[in-house]
DNA sequence: ACCAGGTACTGTGCAATGCATGGAACCTGA
DNA sequence: TCAGGTTCCATGCATTGCACAGTACCTGGT
């Protein structure tokens, strides 16, 4: 009955919190390479240690991305299965995306120098 | 009347968003080094590009990490002030900060892969 | 024709966490 | 006496990852 959805189980809690407020920039910088569908995010995603996510997580992000104007869809048939709904960024995704690239580097060396020491 | 509290003022969304989840192994790695007491965290933290934060969050973040039995507490007099409570790690707490800077070169780096592209 | 299984999308509710806000208690110095 | 600095605590909100449940489309076997 239930397909127990798509995905890798849950990770730890560490990993979990730290997904957050990353994995919304990360989706953003894979679409920066062109549009892509919810599926194939997930693979994405999932194709990198630590990654991994599932369904649950990926659809009411997407839908926050498009809420606030990050992202634009658009439908479009399959080969074999559902219409698939392709992300593409706006300009407002991209400058999201700009400043999160910024904002990075000083944070993970942050991190860096507390935990190395 | 209201002191404007200390702290730094708020960052952007994005760096927000960033320290959830790191926020508390930080504690614990500054910890490491010996017990301090909650403002001394405040400045060790504010002292580091990207970590500023505010008693807003540190306290009940000290909160949780007593509850979970991640650090202890002990009183101590202040030459100048009301008493500061010294927070120290226990084996919990040392065991905590292990596994998340076991993580955490993995996941830097698979962001540092998606955003530098 | 029927139905099992895979593909793909959507929504609701919970738990964790950063943060704003408000407040209490202690000490020093004018 | 009292203003101001230091130190601590608790409540409530917004955000976000995730489990769970549901819907709809297509293909292939019987």
């Amino acid at each position: 009955m239930e397909p127990d959805i798509a995905g890798k189980p849950a990770a730890s809690k560490a990993e979990s919190q730290l997904r957050k407020g990353v994995l919304e920039y990360c989706v953003l910088a894979i679409l920066r390479d062109g549009p892509r569908y919810g599926v194939e995010l997930l693979e994405t995603l999932g194709a990198v240690n630590g990654m991994v996510t599932s369904q649950g997580t990926i659809y009411p992000l997407l839908s926050r991305l498009r809420r606030d104007g990050l992202v634009e869809t658009h439908w479009q048939e399959s080969p074999s299965g559902p219409p698939r709904r392709y992300y593409e960024l706006t300009p407002s995704g991209h400058a999201a995306l700009k400043e999160f690239t910024a904002i990075w580097p000083h944070f993970r060396d942050a991190v860096d120098h507390f935990i190395t020491d």
